[in-house]
DNA sequence: ATGACTCTTCATAAGAGA
């Protein structure tokens, strides 16, 4: 079973490619982030015209995950139940299912904007809330995983220059903690292999030649309890997806499961 | 040597991303 996670910034812009992917891919369930699109233009037909089931959860114009599935959708989620608001509401930034053998979140995790600024405790609040509404299914025995934008490097080695990074968010000891506490639900990191070059990253920014440079971020993470971990037979990011012109700005990770 | 991001929208500038 091959399963995938991927920030596609924008699901609308992205279609082409993700439907060629899906299919060249051969991709089981993937978890999208960042769909920028209203749950009512989401385009489940296309998908559905390629064998995948849609839940979603978005509402306009910012955020939004999907789950997208040919393994079956079943017992689905929308958003963290108790989860923090900001501005007056709750983001759509998780969703949850039980597709076949596996129960999967789908998660796009607050960016944080700036140390100190209001985003930023939105963002341990809201990784708190993650890790609460998880910890049932992180510690049960049927193969469950966390996968999304973290939006959080969880070592220096996860970032192509940790001093381009000092005063900045992704990097601080309060996430870097929230994120461990989620691992300490009964998750571990599943490490993906790069495809080129040494680390693992899956995000690069546009700008100043980002990606040439191979000035990227490994923020893009897939957190399995033990049972999903012991199945994970193969783990990369596909940074080919990140090529060309119409690229997201994130590689999809990819895990295949024994299962 | 050059030029140096992309996406969305109560759009033609601004906010957000990280």
């Amino acid at each position: 079973m091959r399963i995938a996670t991927w920030n596609v910034n924008s699901i609308t812009a992205r279609l082409p490619r993700l439907l060629a992917w899906l299919e060249s891919s051969g991709t089981d369930v993937l978890c999208v982030q960042e769909t920028k699109c209203a749950e009512s233009a989401f385009p489940y037909e296309p998908l559905r015209e390629l064998g995948y089931e849609a839940a979603v959860n978005a509402t306009g114009r910012w955020n939004g995950v999907a789950l997208l599935s040919k393994a079956g959708l079943t017992d689905i989620t929308v958003g963290l139940p108790g989860g923090p608001d900001y501005d007056g509401g709750q983001e759509p930034r998780a969703i949850g299912a039980t597709c076949g053998p596996v129960r999967l979140w789908s998660v796009y995790v607050p960016n944080g904007r700036e140390i100190g600024h209001p985003h930023y405790d939105y963002k341990l609040r809201w990784l708190e809330a993650l890790r609460t509404t998880v910890a049932q299914d992180a510690a049960g025995e049927r193969p469950f995983a966390v996968l999304g934008d973290f939006n959080v490097a969880p070592t220096d080695e996860d970032v192509w220059d940790r001093a381009a990074f000092d005063g900045l968010t992704h990097v601080t000891d309060l996430e870097r903690e929230a994120l461990a506490a989620l691992r300490d639900s009964g998750l571990s990191d599943v490490m993906p292999r790069p495809l080129k070059y040494d680390r693992p990253f899956t995000y690069w920014d546009y700008r100043e030649l980002g990606f040439p440079k191979n000035r990227g971020m490994r923020i893009d993470l897939v957190y399995g309890n033990e049972p999903f971990a012991k199945s994970v037979d193969d783990a990369y990011v596909d940074r080919e997806e990140r090529k060309g012109k119409g690229a997201s700005d994130h590689a999809p990770v990819v895990v295949d499961l024994e299962v």
